[in-house]
RNA sequence: GGAACGAUGGCAGAGUGGCCAAAUGCAUCCGCCUUGAAAGCGGAAGCCUCGCAAGGGGCCGGGGGUUCAAAUCCCUCUCGUUCCGCCA
């Protein structure tokens, strides 16, 4: 959420931030929420001073009581009941109010950091970086989807994966499995030195949901578990930033560094018939997340420092990949900057998003009520959150697989991935 | 799933209708004392919100109700503990 009271002390500031995104019906929302807190505060001005009134009415009655003044008591509690009757109303009216404003602010989206570059959508998002690894030309066995090799060699089994569980699942087996679990092991290993390992639930609340700004706007993009009010969390982001939820930290205990491994789900409402073959979309993946709460002052530093763990896994694979960062136009609704790695697949021939890197601002921490106090000094400041992918395996196994591809249909383990393959160098062609 | 009991400040823990933002202890911070520290003594200190300020309003797990007045009474939800049941 942003904060209303920026919007109440510089709104022609949130105004052209938030118009940078190029949608004019946030501006819209914008001067919804200005008058609905303008109101809000007229009328709980107003509540607050009938309560003031009934709260003294009401000592009166008992300092009456004890001093044997019945009379007294009698009508100081007449004026305080008809006191007590518009108080009410204006209490109805000032709830209805502040839960319209609320509605409204939980969709209105984050404003860019100054520096995200200007753009309409995805085709303005600039490369900042590469191509790395890049070579000036692909073998002809390189050149093949790895739906067509994986399936070959017998590691990618999406008949069986759909017959389990329909459209959009996956099945890895064998050595194809292994590798999965490889990768995520070594995004782990790669980032233990700094971050927690956390095995969050997997299943949320909707408050949970909400906090990142997964909800409520993007209801349709997420698995929901509606007898029992969960949602299934579409990366470990979700269950991450709230695990202070609610919570006073001391800044001395900034930025808190934390990761998981975790299946993500994805119902991808919006993509139906999109990339339906291998492993570039699907509905459950495993993905490594490094996530930090952070103090604001700490925050840009570490946005620099996520971004170089996430591509230092990747360049440790030895993919070809760039980096590209997300203009005004294509920023996700909580995000204030994001980069995006994105890595070369010579048989699909796309370039394959593999991680995006984000810097939330207090948008996420305020929505979590995830507070710090600074040391020595009184009252609290929001936090900042920040996030990225280590790995997200789907596609980057995609990505091995016709990268490493050899002219006899094998493919050879990356040499980062074989501590964690048994003694694996190669899937062999059968 | 059934039953019982519970939820109060950073922690522990009083408080059963008004004088309660809330005793007390521990922890914290600032003084005094001390070469320094400990102990001791004195003092400070919750969070949110409106306001330039003075000051006001709210918060005792969440929501609702009764009352002139609710931490305190009633309803409800959530969570916790214990017992039973089920179970990887």
């Amino acid at each position: 959420m942003i904060d209303v009271r920026l919007l109440r002390t510089d709104p022609d500031g949130v105004r052209l931030a938030l118009a940078r995104r190029g949608q004019p019906e946030l501006l819209v929302q914008l001067d919804k929420a200005a008058h609905l807190d303008a109101r809000l505060r007229e009328i709980t001005a107003e509540r607050d001073e009938h309560r003031r009134q009934v709260n003294d009415l009401s000592k009166a009655v008992g300092l009456a009581r004890k001093a044997g003044d019945a009379q007294a008591a009698e009508a100081a509690m007449v004026t305080s009941r008809e006191l007590g009757e518009s108080e009410r109303s204006l209490a109805a009216e000032s709830d209805e109010l502040q839960s319209a404003l609320h509605d409204v602010l939980l969709r209105i989206t984050n404003m860019p950091h100054p520096d995200a570059p200007d753009g309409a959508g995805e085709q303005d998002n600039p490369v900042v970086k590469g191509p790395i690894n890049m070579p000036a030309s692909f073998p002809e066995h390189q050149r093949v989807p790895h739906w067509e090799t994986a399936t070959a060699l017998g590691i990618l089994d999406n008949e069986r994966g759909t017959k389990i569980s329909g459209a959009m699942f996956t099945l890895q087996r064998g050595l194809g499995a292994t590798m999965a679990r490889a990768l995520c092991q070594l995004a782990l290993d790669r980032n233990a030195d700094a971050f927690e390992e956390i095995r969050p639930p997997t299943l949320v609340s909707t408050a949970t949901l909400t906090a990142t700004g997964h909800l409520p706007k993007f209801a349709d993009d997420a698995f929901a578990i509606e007898r029992d009010g969960l949602w299934a969390i579409p990366t470990a982001e979700v269950p991450l930033t709230s695990l202070y939820a609610g919570e006073i930290l001391d800044e001395t205990a900034l930025p808190a560094q934390v990761m998981a491994h975790t299946s993500c789900f994805r119902r991808e409402a919006g993509s139906a018939g999109r990339d339906t073959r291998g492993m570039l979309r699907t509905h459950e993946f495993d993905k490594v997340e490094i996530l930090a709460i952070a103090h604001p002052d700490q925050a840009a530093a570490m946005l620099d420092e996520l971004v170089a763990r996430c591509e230092g896994t990747i360049a440790v694979l030895g993919l070809p990949y760039r980096i590209i960062e997300i203009c005004t136009g294509d920023l996700g609704q909580s995000h204030h900057r994001s980069f995006d790695i994105e890595v070369y697949a010579p048989g699909c021939d796309r370039w394959l998003e593999v991680s995006s890197v984000s810097w939330f601002s207090d948008y996420q921490a305020r929505r979590a009520d995830i507070r710090f106090r600074r040391t020595g000094q009184k009252g609290t400041e929001i936090a900042h959150t920040l996030n990225g992918s280590a790995l997200a395996v789907p596609r980057v196994w995609a990505a091995i697989i016709e990268n490493y591809r050899q002219a006899d249909g094998s493919v050879v383990v990356p040499e980062a991935l074989r501590p964690y393959m048994r003694g694996a160098t190669v899937i062999p062609a059968t």
